[in-house]
DNA sequence: GATGAATGAGCGTTCATTCAT
DNA sequence: GATGAATGAACGCTCATTCAT
């Protein structure tokens, strides 16, 4: 039947770090969005008993909601910022030198998620989609289009519109992430990200830059689907 | 007595078709995602008075949710796989051939909006997104993938993962219709997809074919910003 | 999909009478009860496409309900108030002339049906509970009693009150039917309906009757379990 | 946004024991039947000010009911199989013994409501009429049956289909439960239940014991119409 | 007479949120 | 700090009823 509800509780041996918290909201928002996740779901995953307990922590589920993505993305934020603020760079190293840590950052963290997030509730937070292109996405194209200028007028990368470039050679990276969070969990085939990051970056040099590319560096080779 | 139910008047100012109703659900759905669209929001929208009414069509807000994401991709995916079925023809002409009608589509249809969904309910309904991959993505992967490897066969593409080739190829379309579905709004700066789609597939073509490529056939000049 | 819903419909080959409506209705109550039928069955089951055209022979579910239950009682208590209204009569010759009709009528028609929908909505439908107990069960109670009265003041009926041995005397009637609706569908053994009242109207008569009971008629042996 | 919800004041002025709540669902189920029944009225009765709350207790209307039936009835059939245990006991003393405290839990308990309940949704609940007749009239009988079947070895019992009888002595029971329901509150005469039974008890007796019944025990004196 | 599109009231159920303990 | 009982606002869905055709 359905009544048995008592029965006395062992109290928790560990208390709750407002941290845990934080994961497990992240985990349930980016395994479910935004309304299919409920309150009692993040409440369980921590060990809480209570949804009640849950507001110790944070002031409603929008609040939580918003939390999650803006710092979830923070820490990356900084990192990816430290790696292209020397503007002075050529094209190839700066893409070379960025599209890998992200490739890692995107391996590793919950990003890709995050990134699903802000899709899907782009039209209900509108102020997450504002700040993951103020604070991530513009930020990294502005630097390559500068390096694709800065390219263009020295003759060494061919005519075109560096948005457009630039936008070229950061979609395999957003189309990645997507294909992981989307299409693998529907039985596409998995990828290797880095690899194809790399063999990605080669490419899209190869065909921008007007003389032969330099050489990639060591540990640039050829990429195959991941498993190989 | 819990069974009396009174009634006002049935009338309506126009015949709603279902084909009406059908696209009311699909604005609503691309707009708010499937859990913050209501039913008598789609009602509303095609001139329905009551909720009810809608399910004279639909037998589920499920199920018309589904039905909007299947049926907006079906023609589509006639129209691309007609286009792709001559398999014999060289990477660039198969490129050049698909991604431009893609970018027509992906402009003036509500595909956008749809992978939107897509995305966003990717744990909600697995079977949508099990479906768009099984019947739009994956034979388009597949086809440029045969393209790439017939084209290395006979040297004149470089070496490298041909999946990872064929995923480069097609990213920065899905990249432009996230991007005008979810960041556009936001403030990024809207991209001529179509000019944006032709540069991106030269400069791959350049990156990727050995030899110099085959003139860009008239009317694919290079593009710029949308609204330039 | 659910959207098929067009196509032309061939006219149907006979008229609706309103007596299969009427029909339709009383099965559908009987087996549903009032809550859980549906107008839309009781079309269906008539071969009538829209729910409306229910509503040319009725004015309301509720007045649908009522006018199958009364009218599926009406002509058994005809037939039952004119078999017993010769009021002369022994208890014996009274019982025997009037359970064994009152069996075939509860095996043959739809009484039992009736019955447990008068039951089940004594409370919704009061005036239902009224007439049947006025028309139907009242007046068959009166006169059993009135000749019970008869047979103790001629010293041939044992002591005790006369109601409470007019309500034994129908007992065995009324629990067989609920019998048969309600626990017969759940596994419980069928009973010869006609048998059994037999016998029970015989060990009443013996258990009442001060005297040895006259010898019962032709016909009435004793009984076993259906399909014995 | 479709997820903000505020609510008002979480005050209560006595704790809402499941018991309670059990009780008002019992009463409501049983005057106005499953479907009439709104979760709103059973809130209403043990004091809760939302329908939400009830659902602290059970996890959907069709649980509730079934809990009420099965449960109501549980402690009888202790009772009940407590006291018929004794198969060897002569069928007289057997019958005496068995519905004396039947008629007692008849009138103290809600046991006619329920059966009022399980008639009434047998065809929407089959699973409870299934329980009913395994659990508690299925047990009975079978008790019932075999004293008969006992007595007739040993010549004390006429013959005759003891199935048949085993109903019979049971039915008067049964059609006063459904009276008391049913005809009562329409306007039928109430009959006190413990007499009727006891009277009706010796005359099943007197009607199928073949040699004169032991005499009637102190205290099973004829009965009249309760209110006399 | 029948059809079917439309209506709208109502109900079961969910769940974010509150608060006394 | 945590608990859990309670709240109340939605919202999906059903279905009796109406009415133009």
């Amino acid at each position: 039947m359905n009544e048995v509800r008592a029965v006395r509780r062992p109290r928790r041996t560990k208390p709750h770090r407002p941290n845990e918290l934080f994961a497990a909201a992240a985990a349930e928002f980016a395994a479910k969005g935004f309304a299919a996740t409920r309150i009692a779901d993040v409440a369980q995953r921590v060990g809480l008993r209570s949804r009640g307990s849950v507001y110790r922590h944070f002031d409603s589920k929008e609040a939580m909601f918003q939390a999650v993505v803006v710092k979830t993305m923070a820490p990356h934020v900084e990192a990816l910022r430290a790696r292209s603020i020397a503007p002075t760079s050529s094209l190839a190293v700066l893409l070379r030198g960025v599209v890998r840590p992200m490739a890692e950052i995107a391996v590793n963290s919950a990003l890709g998620g995050v990134l699903k997030m802000v899709i899907a509730e782009a039209h209900n937070f509108p102020e997450l989609s504002r700040i993951w292109y103020r604070e991530l996405l513009g930020p990294i194209l502005e630097v390559i289009t500068a390096a694709i200028i800065r390219a263009q007028a020295e003759g060494e990368v061919r005519q075109g519109d560096p948005h457009a470039f630039a936008l070229q050679a950061i979609a395999p990276l957003i189309t990645l992430l997507i294909w992981r969070e989307t299409f693998v969990p529907a039985g596409a085939p998995e990828h290797d990200v880095e690899a194809v990051l790399a063999q990605g970056v080669e490419a899209f040099l190869g065909g921008v830059l007007i003389s032969q590319p330099a050489a990639a560096p060591a540990g640039w080779e050829p990429c195959g689907l991941a498993g190989d």
